[in-house]
This record gives C-alpha cells, structure tokens and sequence, in this order.
DNA sequence: CGCATCATACAGACTGGTTGGTATGCACTC
DNA sequence: GAGTGCATACCAACCAGTCTGTATGATGCG
C-alpha cells in the first residue's frame, strides 16, 4: 500500500515478528531487505503463476487468454485490487532511483516476455500463430498491456477496466490465428 | 524521479525559487500542492497532448496511431523515459493512500478513455471501425496499454518496448477496421 | 493630502515526530 | 573463549507543518 519507500521498516519488523537487529544481522540494510524480496518472492510469485502455466500451454492462444484470466482472478480477491500488481508497483517507485530494483525487475520482465515469445515462436512452427506475426513485440505488448490494466482497474477501485482490456487481448489474440487456408468460409 | 511522497518540500521549495510561508499560504500543505499539479498541470497536459489530437482527428484508427506516436516522441526526449508517464506514476503511488489523488487521477483516465471511446463511435456510425468492436472495452485497453507500454520502457531504460507494444497495437488498430464488402481482394 | 488601520502575502526560524541505521550487550553454541 | 545470532537503546538526519514577524498595498477618515 505504501510502497517501498514509504513503508516503515517499524512497522515491517512488527509484522513480521522480528526485531531490527535480527534484520540487519541478516540483509544489512531495508535495500538489501526489498532486493531479498524482490529475487526469492516476486520473481517467483510470477514464475508459479504465470510464467510456468503459460509455458506449459499447448496452445499460445489459450495459455495467453489462461494468464489475463488468473490475473484477473487474482485482483478479484479481496484487498488485491487496491494493493496492485508488486512488479507494476515497484517499477514505477524504484527504477528511476535504484539500478538494483531495476535491473531485478528487468530481469522478471524480460523473463516473463521472453517466454511468451517463445511460446508464440513454437506456435508458429506448429501453424497455430500466423508467421508474419512478430512475437516479441507481441510478447512484450501483452505483458505491459496487463500491467497498466492493473494500474488503471487499481486506481478505479474497480476490476471492470482490467476485464475490459482483457476481452480485446482475448479478441486481438484470436487475430493472430492463422486463416484457415482451405475449405469453405 | 522521486514520487509524490519522498519529493523532499524542501528542494520543491528551493527549485521553485518561493519559500515555505508562500506555499503554505497558497495550498494549505503539500497535499494541496500536489492536487494543484494534477488538476492544472497534469491533467491540461494530457488533454492538450493526446485527449484533444486524438478529438480533432478525422480518422479514429488514425488518431490512436498518432496518439502512441506522439507518445513515444513524448518518450524519447532526454530524460523524460526515466521520469515515465506522470499519470501512471501518481495512479500507481497514490491511489491507494488518497482519495483525493485517485479521484483526480480517476477522472484524468476516464476523460482519456471516454474521448477514444466516442471517436471509435462516431468511426463506427461512420463506417470507418467495425461495428461489432467493444468501443468503450477498446478504450479503456488502449489507455491501460499505453500507460503499461510506458512503465515497461522506464525500467528497461530503452524505448524499445513501447515502440514493440505501439506497432502491436497499431496492427490491431487495423483489424478493427470493416472488411470491404464488395470489390476484388 | 496625510495619517491610521487593516488585510494580504509572504519570509524563515523552529518544532515534534519519524526515519534508517548503528553500537552495545547478551545468550547460546562449538 | 571465540564466534554467531540476535535484542534493544540510541542517534543524527530529515521531514511536513507551524508560528511569529514584516513588507506592502488598499481603505477610511479628517
């Protein structure tokens, strides 16, 4: 809710049940604390949910369609909404004032459009994606476009705007089939 | 570069060239002064820069590209990649601990949306856009896109991801536009 | 006109509270 | 007894906001 900055390192050790010392003998600083979270919660949070099952989708489409869908089920649940997406949330704060975060998120963006490329380049091998589609583009429009609907449904207090991007990503998605090259219409 | 929040009152006052008793006797607090940015600085940005271009266009498909390009020339001046999209940027730090901001910034993206969403009408009604696209779903993704496409370039510090995700949404731009319904192919 | 009165528009020192970080000390293990 | 793992008191820095003082200009009045 507050943000790394923002958010009190006292209030974080009563959260978590430890003390300052305990802390600071193990991260060395409230930095090193967010880059420890960032690498060993974040990043994986993202790989379980959706980096893997889109990996593991038979078809591009429908692992693409199958990841707006779970992060949508995902902000529909209580309290998540207003919260945000922590990799959307730590982008906007950190990357222009801290290369670590930066480069941590870099790598879990990357990651993250690198496996939709991927998918999307096998798609096209086995005729389920056009070949004149550019996958990488592809890829990275889809994960910035479901970032900034985080934002935009977050700061409506309302999941309407997200399900509505998702619809036309859906639909865009279907576009990138290829045309049946046969038979009658 | 520092958010709303960790922007020190101090260096605001001491770049702005005024002092303390003279904000304090204008805005009331820093709130104020950060309301005051949104309504009159922000927000008049965005609708002199995307919101009334993209109202004045003939075209709705045309609008919407010259709008992400306008962004991306917007982008590509130096420095402002790092500072990204101020929109995005307040929706994501605020809106969780301010009404005050949210609304103001609610009321930006909804007046952002609303005018594509009509253009896209008036397109249809026009028979420029197909009439069985979602033109307010349409809207809302486009803006949601472009803030998305922003955040991904500032933590990649390249400008790169936004003009992949432009030329994917300015493709799709094109498959919203009615096939021909007579002539040779 | 000349002077008093008052409101506005600041200037800047000051304050109470909070912050991330540190120094010291203690318990426990090897 | 040396080293590790932590607990806690403490600190300097910084922060938004306040308070007091003052310069300036308008207004009223004799």
């Amino acid at each position: 809710m507050n943000g790394f900055r923002a958010a009190s390192l006292e209030t974080i050790l009563a959260a978590a049940g430890v003390t300052k010392g305990a802390l600071y003998h193990h991260f060395g600083s409230k930095r090193g604390l967010g880059y420890a979270v960032v690498e060993e919660r974040v990043k994986p949070l993202v790989r379980e949910r959706y980096i893997n099952p889109f990996s593991e989708a038979d078809d591009p489409t429908e692992g693409l369609k199958r990841m707006g869908l779970r992060m949508e089920q995902e902000l529909s649940k209580t309290g998540i909404l207003l919260l945000g997406c922590p990799v959307n949330n730590l982008v906007t704060e950190m990357s222009g004032v801290d290369e670590g975060f930066r480069c941590r998120l870099a790598e879990i963006l990357e990651e993250w459009k690198d496996t939709i490329c991927d998918g999307l380049r096998r798609g096209q091998a086995r005729g389920l994606v056009r070949s004149d589609v550019d996958a990488a583009a592809v890829a990275t429009m889809y994960v910035a476009s479901y970032q900034g609907a985080c934002g935009f449904a977050k700061n409506a207090h309302d999941i309407e705007p997200f399900t509505a991007c998702r619809k036309v990503l859906d639909a865009h998605l279907e576009s990138l089939r290829p045309e049946r090259v046969s038979g009658p219409h």
